[in-house]
RNA sequence: GGGCGAAUAGCUCAGCGGUAGAGCGCCUCCCUUACAAGGAGGAUGUCGGGGGUUCAAAUCCCUCUUCGCCCACCA
């Protein structure tokens, strides 16, 4: 036996940070190292340039990572390309807030300048979460990585921009759409939330202009009344008959307005007569485009609310004013004139930004737009078709949900940081769309041009990653050997913004699908199932958690929660077992390399092989084909307890055990070998999931070479020799045996530590003794039954007596026989009554029946 | 309003048609020469409620309740 050369607690720090150098240096994460016919690719979604790590990116980038090294093992060529998303709105923030601490402002520095400061920024500070990944052992080819802004990438973005509006996918118009008045841009229906605030619910006279009373429309925001073209009602609401056609007094204004019918209104809510604002809200505004009004005709469609949510009503008091000022004021006045009806309270849906948390103000403006339906529906037949596979499969539905409804997009934002809309304008007016502002120039007959102010919406670049990051447009290598990928892991949240349009570009510029699988992944909430969040202080640093428990601790604990689940809620407890079990793993390997030695064992013959041999050969037979089963099925779970219970359960508690009392001599070479077997199988099975320790046992076994890797081993086969149903029966019975022997001994008090004389045992397999005798802590197992004083268990058809003279209690004893007796009895009584159903015996599956009665006879044998 | 998920041991969750499982926690014993971040043994459940299908239901169907999420709408 060699002396103990590995302390007794793992520490991961220190081999975590040479094995992440040490494939780094060797260049192992480019798929380069070793080419091969079989592609695997993944372009991992890229994080937001200002991000930092948390646990969904951590869960996200580890699952790839894990299915990275997989395939990379099965001989794959495996890309993992990574990169950034420039994140327009997150950044410009960033930049802008760091700006205002220097008591400066964007527009002090001019675009140009402000541009240029957010470039810096992007080098200086950009791409922190990058480095933490590397934290984590992500093997991806960080000399591919990308930049959704890279000069390259920014030429990809404009020409699918500049085919799309040549194909007239893409178009200028006006529109009420989402105003973030905080960030002075405009953001995307699906970049906005609903949130329910108390309010109120202003109820208004507007009085006839035939001066016959009044009628009554019920509003939230009474400020954007100024701005009203009508009355709505609806049809067929008695309470308006003939209404329709008169006009009203607009309130506060002077003008008239007139009363229309409309099926937009609700009868049921309010007074059923709804003012109409086509310049602040998005209903209301398709209501404008029935009345057939000119939106471009500022007498048609006022509007009475700026880009700063200030209201704009020349020669009148409010104008100016903060539309929450404006909203007092008016309210105030309207109450003077007595034409407020009432006030109810009233639970308002407001339409909060994501970003900044601001009200969306609905304002009336140019904005360019891009129909989805010609794009949208390639993709959804890809889907229907099975071309793209989504896993869990339900996530299928929302996509198709969506995408049948598809709605157009609104591409541009009012921002500096970003791919700036390729459209120039001449001073005429003319749009001239172009690369650049020569080709423009050249385009207009020389004549000056300026540039379009805004930038394309972030996820308009994002949804060429699968491509553009190959370097698309170009013909490039890497384009036909990656495109199309094999999957993509993302967050469900992230369905419509980013998956579906991914899909819809590839589908339209590549012909061909960008990946074949969508696994959506759990979010990741705090312990009390809320969502994890900073600012709410809910949230958990990923890096805390590495740095004390280890990266292959904090990859195994995401892992091992994650299936086919919509959520996992992130304690302590799981990082700590999982930490526990890389211990575990160390300590395993200590005891069998102690035993190893540095000599490589052949494999002996088959007839050379111990029960406990064969069956451990057979359980880590089972467990390879396990793990790549769940793997293949995305199931992270599966696989991580599967190889969880093998080592732990299987191999640590009862194979080495079983095998301590042959280790020493020469017939130990046989359980040595399976020691080195099962070691070595089990580093290379857990390589995926936790790649730092399993390097580091790996290497310390004997015939591994130092400058190989096991990065590039090969992932293990089922051996058909160790298939073994046999030794499986067998043994799950001795393990039944021996469990009944100690809790003999367990319940008559005898120590653990004490080693008895005898057991005694009618009907145990001679061959079986000894590995029972060692289990139990027997000298020995002797046939028949002691003739002194002894107490008795059944298990498996095997009577046991413990010889326990002078040891026992009477009372105790027979109270456990009783109790023993009592479970038995009920639970053939339940074995019986099933199988004097005649209905059970005839329609029951035939191996049912046999099971039952075999269980039955069992329990009766060991009632007698 | 439409849809999706969840409800199983004190906690976190597996199981998804054939006698209720794991980890943690709990109780008892043990520092047994790999590991106390360990070992051995043990206790613990009307599988959310109610119907139905079936020889057999935690598992399939219907319904209700409670949580979570998504979409649409909310003057």
């Amino acid at each position: 036996m060699n002396e103990p050369t590995l302390s007794t607690r793992y520490d991961p720090t220190e081999v975590e940070e040479r094995w992440y150098q040490r494939w780094q240096d060797a260049g192992l994460f480019q798929p380069e190292h070793r080419p091969s016919e079989r592609r695997y690719c993944i372009t991992i979604p890229p994080p937001n340039v200002t991000g930092s790590l948390h646990m969904g990116h951590a869960l996200c980038y580890t699952i790839q990572d894990v299915l990275g090294r997989w395939k990379r093992m099965q001989g794959f060529e495996t890309l993992i390309l990574p990169g950034t998303d420039h994140a327009g709105i997150a950044t410009q923030k960033v930049v802008e807030s760091q700006l205002r601490q220097e008591g400066l402002t964007r527009h002090e520095l001019g675009r140009e300048g402000f541009v240029e400061r957010v470039w810096k920024w992007k080098e200086e500070s950009g791409g922190m979460i990058l480095k933490q990944f590397k934290r984590l052992g992500f093997a991806f080819d960080w000399s591919r990585e990308r930049f959704t802004m890279d000069p390259h990438y920014h030429d990809a973005v404009l020409r699918v921009f500049l085919d799309w509006y040549d194909r007239g996918l893409i178009y200028r118009g006006k529109r009420v759409i989402n105003w973030d008045p905080g960030l002075r841009t405009s953001v995307s229906d699906i970049e906005v939330s609903d949130e329910v605030r108390q309010g109120k619910l202003y109820h208004i006279r507007y009085p006839f202009a035939d001066g016959n009373g009044y009628l009554v429309v019920a509003t939230t925001r009474p400020e954007t009344m100024l701005a009203d073209v009508a009355v709505a009602v609806h049809p067929r609401d008695k309470r308006y008959r003939g209404m329709a056609g008169k006009r009203v007094h607009l309130p506060l204004t002077g003008r008239t307005i007139p009363v229309i019918e409309d099926e937009y209104p609700d009868p049921e809510f309010g007074t059923g007569a709804v003012k109409i604002t086509p310049a602040h809200d998005a209903n209301d505004f398709e209501v404008g485009v029935r009345m057939g009004l000119d939106f471009n005709a500022p007498d048609q469609v006022p509007t009475c609310i700026d880009e700063d949510a200030r209201v704009v009503a020349p020669n009148t008091p409010y104008h100016g004013l903060h539309r929450f000022e404006a909203r007092k004021r008016i309210v105030a006045d309207l109450e003077a004139e007595g034409l407020l009806e009432r006030v109810e309270e009233h639970e308002v849906a407001l339409k909060i930004a994501d970003r900044s948390g601001e009200v969306i103000e609905p304002l009336l403006s140019e904005q360019w737009f891009c129909s989805m339906k010609p794009l949208a529906e390639p993709a959804i037949q890809a889907v229907k078709e099975g071309r793209i596979r989504f896993t869990p499969s339900r996530y299928a539905d929302v996509y198709l949900d969506w995408m049948e409804n598809i709605r157009d997009w609104c591409l541009s934002r009012q921002l500096w940081w970003g791919h700036r809309i390729p459209v120039y304008y001449t001073e005429d007016g003319i749009a001239i769309p172009a690369m650049n502002e020569a080709e423009a120039r050249e385009k207009a007959g020389g004549a000056d041009v300026t540039q379009d102010p805004d930038v394309l919406d972030t996820w308009f670049s994002s949804a060429l990653w699968p491509f553009a990051t190959l370097g698309w447009p170009d013909e490039t290598e890497d384009l036909r050997r990656y495109y199309p990928t094999d999957v993509l892991v993302t967050a469900r949240d992230i369905i419509y913004l980013w998956v579906a349009r991914m899909v819809m570009d590839g589908l339209d510029q590549m012909k061909e699908i960008p990946f074949r699988d969508v696994y959506v992944y759990a979010t990741v909430l705090a312990e009390d199932g809320k969502r994890m969040s900073k600012s709410l202080g809910t949230g958990v640093d990923p890096l805390e958690y590495i740095n004390r428990f280890g990266a292959d601790a904090m990859r195994f604990s995401l892992l091992v929660q994650t299936g086919m689940n919509q959520e996992i809620r992130f304690g302590e407890g799981p990082i700590q077992e999982a930490r526990n079990f890389c211990n575990k793993i160390w300590n395993a390997a200590r005891f069998a390399l102690m035993h190893i030695g540095d000599k490589q064992l052949e494999e002996p013959p088959r007839s050379a092989l111990e029960i406990e041999d064969r069956w451990i050969l057979d359980r880590l037979n089972e467990t390879i084909e396990a793990v790549g089963d769940a793997l293949s099925r995305y199931h992270m779970m599966d696989a991580t307890k599967r190889l969880y219970e093998f080592f732990w359960s299987e191999f640590c508690d009862w194979y080495i055990e079983a095998c301590k009392r042959r280790l020493d001599g020469a017939e130990g070479d046989v359980p040595r070998w399976v020691l080195a077997t099962c070691l070595e199988r089990c580093c290379r099975l857990m390589q995926p999931f936790m790649p730092h320790i399993t390097e580091e046992v790996w290497h310390r076994l004997p015939g591994v070479s130092q400058d190989s890797h096991l990065v590039y081993a090969d992932w293990p086969s089922p051996e058909p020799a160790w298939q073994d149903a046999e030794a499986r029966e067998t043994f799950g019975m001795l393990q039944e045996l021996v469990r009944a022997a100690r809790n003999l001994r367990q319940e008559f008090g005898i120590s653990p530590k004490e080693t008895l004389p005898a057991l005694y045992a009618q009907g145990l397999a001679e061959s079986s003794a000894d590995l029972v005798a060692s289990l139990a802590r027997f000298e020995s197992i002797e046939a028949g039954a002691p003739t002194t004083p002894h107490v008795s268990a059944v298990a498996v058809g095997v009577d046991l007596h413990l010889p326990i003279e002078g040891l026992m209690d009477v009372e105790a004893e027979i109270k456990r026989l009783s109790a023993q007796l009592e479970k038995r009895g009920k639970e053939l009584d339940e074995m019986m009554k099933r199988l004097s159903n005649p209905m059970f015996v005839e329609r029951a599956k035939p191996e049912v029946v046999v099971a039952a009665r075999a269980a039955a006879e069992q329990l009766r044998s060991e009632i007698e």
